[in-house]
DNA sequence: TTCGATGCAAAGCCTTTGCATCCTG
DNA sequence: CAGGATGCAAAGGCTTTGCATCGAA
C-alpha cells in the first residue's frame, strides 16, 4: 500500500517517521483529489492541534524531493499537489477551479524537436488543460 | 507592428492610452524573452522613474484580458508573461530559470480523449518541459 | 469636463527562516 | 542520547486594495 511505501521510502532515506508526516501520507493517498498546502494542513490540524504549517511545507517539500509527488503547476493561483507521479495530463476549471487527471498513451514527447533536445537534458513535463466544466457552463 | 496594434486594441476596448502603458508594450514586443513583473517594472522605471508596480500589474492583467498576452505558469518561483499568443510549448532550465520557446506542429490535442472532451468547453492549452540547459550541465 | 489611470501606502497572502524544544531511532 | 523534526513567531516576497490626484479623450 502506498503509506507503507512511502513510510519505507523515508527510512531508507535516513528520514525519521513522525505521526505528522504519516497523517500527511494518509490524506495524500487516500484523496482523490489534488490538495493545496492548505487542504493538507486543515487535515492534519484535525488530527494534530498543534501541527504547523512549517512542518506540511517541510513535508511536501521532502517528498518532492523524492520523487513521490509532484507539484502542479496549473495556475498561479494555487499551488497542488499530485501523489500520482506516473505520466499524465491534467485539466482544470477555470470558474470552480477543480483539476482533474488525464490520463492517455500520447504524452506528445514527440512535440520536442531534435534542435532542443539536444541542447537539453530533459527532466520533466507537464501538459495542462484550461476549460469549463458542464457544471460551470450550466451555472448561472 | 505589434505596438501600434495595441494601441488600436486598447482604443477600440475604450481603454487609454497613457505614456507608461505605451512603454510596457514596447518593452514586451522588443524583448525576446518571458519577463517577469519585475523585469518589465524595472525597463519602465528606468524611463518613468515614478512608475508604480500597480502600473505595471494593472495593464498586465488588461493585456491578458484581452488575450493579447499570456501568463505562463511553468513556475510557482516566478510569473513570466508570453506576448506570443500562437500556440507553442515551453521549456525552462531548472537551474538557470531561463524559458525557451517551442515551436511544432503537433501540440497534441490529440492527447485529450473524448470522454474529457465532452464534458469541458476547451479554452486553453499549455505544453511545458523542464531541463538542465547545455551552459548548465557544464557549469560546476 | 469626465472618468479611467496612476502612484503611494497599507493591507493581505503565502512561504520561508531562526531557534528553542521535542522525540524518533 | 544525538540529531533530525516540530512548532511558534517573525521576517520576507509578491500581489492586491483603497484612495486621492492626474490626465487622456
Amino acid at each position: 500500500m502506498q503509506i507503507e511505501r512511502m513510510i519505507r521510502r523515508f527510512r531508507e532515506a535516513g528520514l525519521k517517521i513522525t505521526p505528522q508526516r504519516v497523517a500527511i501520507f494518509e490524506y495524500l493517498y487516500t484523496t482523490s483529489s489534488h490538495p493545496t498546502v492548505d487542504d493538507i494542513y486543515a487535515y492534519i490540524a484535525g488530527r494534530f492541534p498543534s501541527v504547523s504549517l512549517t512542518t506540511v511545507y517541510n513535508t511536501l517539500q521532502t517528498m518532492v524531493g523524492l520523487g513521490e509527488i509532484e507539484e502542479i503547476a496549473i495556475s498561479h493561483e494555487r499551488r497542488n499537489f499530485d501523489p500520482d507521479t506516473r505520466p499524465h495530463a491534467h485539466i482544470m476549471c477555470v470558474r470552480c477551479k477543480r483539476i482533474e487527471d488525464i490520463y492517455t498513451d500520447d504524452l506528445s514527447e514527440n512535440c520536442l524537436p531534435e534542435s532542443v533536445r539536444k541542447r537539453y537534458r530533459i527532466l520533466g513535463q507537464r501538459i495542462y488543460f484550461y476549460g469549463l466544466c458542464s457544471r460551470c457552463t450550466t451555472e448561472k
